[in-house]
DNA sequence: AACAATTGCGCAATCGTTTGATCAGTAGCT
DNA sequence: AGCTACTGATCAAACGATTGCGCAATTGTT
């Protein structure tokens, strides 16, 4: 491993000037000549700083670690996107890890910020998680960001959920539906909370019955959905059209509308808040309302970077672009 | 950041004896008394050692980076649980990337390979990546694991890939079907062409003919799979059944069928190579072959274990356990 | 021409950990 | 008592990069 006295070596000068010009420091005095010179040696070396030594002396390790709950979720992809072209640009490296195993308090999350391995953490917390237990256990060990949840004494970032839930719910509208079910995450998720208001509002607007038995409280996966499907078509009135409150639990709906031989969507629409590559390939196409989940990760290493910056914390919601739909074809006028 | 010299002074000794204590030094002359004060010590006031400062005095940092093509695929999942199982087994942290971002040649894969941040990585090659161009541009650098793929001079580990296949044909011939398409993935893939032998075996065994129009080239996404059917169903001898040489080619593959209003499995019989949570979540549910990606991911890190530590290049083939048919409701006999 | 200010660069301490060398004290042996 | 052998613990030198400070040499000022 070339180091930097290798580096001084060849170009003649002193490892300190050599430091001074690599690193760009602009307040080194360094005539122009030798900056060359360190400049062209570096490079026919192949230099680049040993990671351990810079993080020893600058307390700092320019990683910062993205944990979510599931990576295997395609719409997990976009926030990784986000997160790591950010990151990225500042000079950081990615570090993803699953939350299963990186629970806050676990013992991998405490050597990652125990043994100062990163420098911040974007979190997504898994549903159902105790913000305040989450506060307590991560305190004032590390610098976080948390999405999609707020938590006590740290930075979040969250996309507009209720109004993605509206133009689901309003495009279903329009297409002339009055019977609309929501499949939505669990009640402890206050992203599934924003949703069903979103729902709500959409209703109310258009000055239609808001019948509880039409909300149900599974969760985000297909399993849920199949369950929220299942329970809203064995209604005595049976929704037209479903909002699912994700694209996975909208691929179970559509598992369940096939299993009771219901035609999507003749006999029932479909519509998912949130939009991944899955939905292209589902039987029928989803439309979907898709989020800004790119942003989003984007925006949650601004607001970690701030924070490790000694920043206030700060609480965002993305709103550009805002959420728009895409149709495809599980969603059409109702049968009747 | 509590460091070595806290615990010392918290315990009346040097910082050495904390250190060797700490470490397990067998070797370590350390009366039994003062090891237990300075456990005590520690647990008392929350000691990590300082990675920065271990990495740097060790030559290194228990990192390994896993590095695929696309984190959102859920083949990855099982391959991920195993890398990050077995590299938390040997005490290290596991660094997750996508190749996009984390190219062989790249500059994030310098800095991670230059800046000595991680010890080995464990690498599962882009479909199309020239094995020669890779082993060069990796060189002596960085300790390499490959997946699925044998580059030069670099340990590498396969699944049985004309196993499963040969599983997922013989299991369409034991249903009744002669006339079986394979949708395989790219002709440059060495995965491909294992899957492909594996099929051919099958079809050969049974004394079936191997024509072949029934094999088609375009890739392992759902747009391949699609291209896949299209072209098969196009023949004029059109097949009973299709072997997807992957689960996302597979729901390609379902799409198709739908467009084109064939039913699955009546008129169409589908099995797909690898099992994942998508596979219970289509329509039908896709019978696969499951592979060990598990113990895929575990062996990998074996492998750049062994490697790290100045073993020999070593190739392996994980075969225990077996592949295995999963069956579900996309395969049934053919119709006539 | 004398002095101050500035430029260009190197010295050496520092970050936290590990580890070979060293040293004082005690026990064992003759 | 005199010697060796061992025990229990400390000292100090690394690892590689950064950075405040100091020291010449040069330039600028009067």
């Amino acid at each position: 491993m070339v180091k930097l006295s290798d580096v001084a070596a060849r170009a003649g000068v002193s490892v300190s000037a050599v430091s001074r010009v690599l690193s760009g420091d602009p307040s080194a005095r360094v005539s122009e000549a030798t900056r060359e010179r360190v400049r062209k040696a570096a490079a026919e070396v192949g230099y680049h700083p040993n990671f351990a030594g810079r993080a020893l002396k600058l307390a700092r390790t320019d990683v910062i670690a993205l944990i979510v709950p599931d990576l295997t979720n395609a719409l997990f992809a976009e926030l990784t996107r986000g997160v790591e072209d950010a990151a990225v640009a500042r000079g950081c490296v990615m570090l993803l890890a699953r939350s299963e195993v990186m629970q806050p308090g676990g013992k991998m999350f405490d050597r990652l910020v125990g043994e100062g391995r990163v420098d911040g953490i974007v979190l997504q917390p898994r549903d159902g998680t105790d913000p305040d237990e989450l506060a307590r256990t991560v305190g004032e060990r590390a610098t976080l960001v948390t999405i999609h949840h707020r938590i006590p004494g740290a930075s979040s970032v969250v996309v507009p959920d209720a109004l993605a839930a509206r133009r689901a719910t309003e495009h279903l509208i329009a297409l002339g539906h009055r019977r609309i079910g929501f499949a939505g995450g669990l009640t402890a998720s206050p992203t599934a909370q924003r949703r069903v208001e979103g729902y709500r509002e959409a209703l109310l607007e258009a000055g239609l019955p808001g019948d509880p038995d039409l909300i149900t409280w599974h969760g985000y996966r297909e399993a849920d959905g199949e369950a929220s499907a299942a329970e809203l078509l064995a209604l005595p009135q049976r929704p037209t059209a479903i909002v699912a409150a994700n694209v996975n639990a909208a691929v179970g709906v559509l598992a369940e509308a096939q299993a009771q031989d219901i035609a999507v969507p003749d006999d029932l629409s479909v519509v998912a808040i949130h939009d991944a590559w899955t939905a292209e390939h589902t039987w029928p196409p989803l439309t979907c309302v898709r989020m800004p989940l790119y942003e989003l990760g984007r925006t949650a290493v601004t607001a970690l970077a701030e924070a490790i910056d000694g920043g206030p914390v700060t609480h965002r919601t993305v709103d550009d672009p805002e959420p728009v739909l895409v149709p495809r074809a599980s969603t059409a006028a109702p049968a009747s």
